[in-house]
DNA sequence: TTGCGTGCAAACTTTTTGCATAAAG
DNA sequence: CTTTATGCAAAAAGTTTGCACGCAA
């Protein structure tokens, strides 16, 4: 897994930033802002700026590492590496907390070969999202 | 169909604006952003503030009337109205061109109580967007 | 006459860009 | 030494807000 990051980052300059961020993507279980990305980075006494944090996820989902997630009504983006197929996921986001529940596999794989069939257009990713009440939201409405 | 448009603004007062920005959506077969409806309608030599349309849509969300739809790699948000469910579907949009390609139906909705039921959670929407190539594009590709 | 709807300008938030400098190869 | 990566500040882009005024009810 590791080493496909590093097959991809091939002929780019070593940069400890560059680093930081992608360990921050790869430990969170939920999609993270920029600003995230920059506060957490900012803790462990590294220094950067928020445009660097900018530049290098840019050029990570250009490079496929990673890539945007949208939000339900937030307007700001959010990021995460790009899992191989096997834990590839989605989420499902409370209306009420936002929390961001992920869904076991993905169960879109084969809606998406039946419409690539179908309409002829060759298919190289999705999104997929469902909105709702989580159950601890619903719980405390009950009450 | 309109008719369920007009009950939701049941209570609100007349509004040549809000009525234009409904007509807008209502002509538009794909999603539009604040600024496309801003632009058509100073176009008709209508009068309207930018800050005006914004406060339009989002009581139009509020309502149920409309919803936000997130794109690729756009920073701004676009706005469609919520059809009934017959005519409720979703897009396939071409990295290269981003045209946005309508999907026949909503191709979600067995997915959703699949994993309503195995998750507990109260599901009321969803977001589902296919991502790719188009035929046009494709074709100029093997040029 | 009451108060919702609107326009305008200013504020705010998120993202991008220009430029000089630091660091990698 | 050459070129990429970075920091800082300013600019841009998108969205929200405050306030005064007009218009629907």
């Amino acid at each position: 897994m590791k080493d496909k990051i590093a097959e991809k980052l091939k002929g780019l300059r070593a940069s400890k930033n560059r680093d930081d961020v992608i360990c921050i993507l790869q430990n969170s279980s939920t999609p993270v802002s920029v600003e995230d990305i920059y506060e957490k980075i900012k803790k462990t006494n590294n220094k950067i700026s928020l445009s660097t944090v900018y530049r290098i996820i840019e050029k990570l989902v250009n490079l496929g590492i990673v890539h945007k997630v949208t939000t339900l009504d937030d307007n700001k983006a959010l990021y995460e590496i790009i899992k191989d197929s096997h834990t590839h996921h989605h989420y499902m986001i409370c209306v009420k907390c936002k929390k961001m529940i992920p869904i076991d596999d993905c169960p879109v794989k084969e809606l998406e070969k039946i419409i690539a069939d179908k309409t002829g257009f060759n298919i190289t990713g999705h999104k997929f999202e469902l909105y709702g009440e989580c159950e601890n939201c619903a719980r405390k409405d009950k009450k």
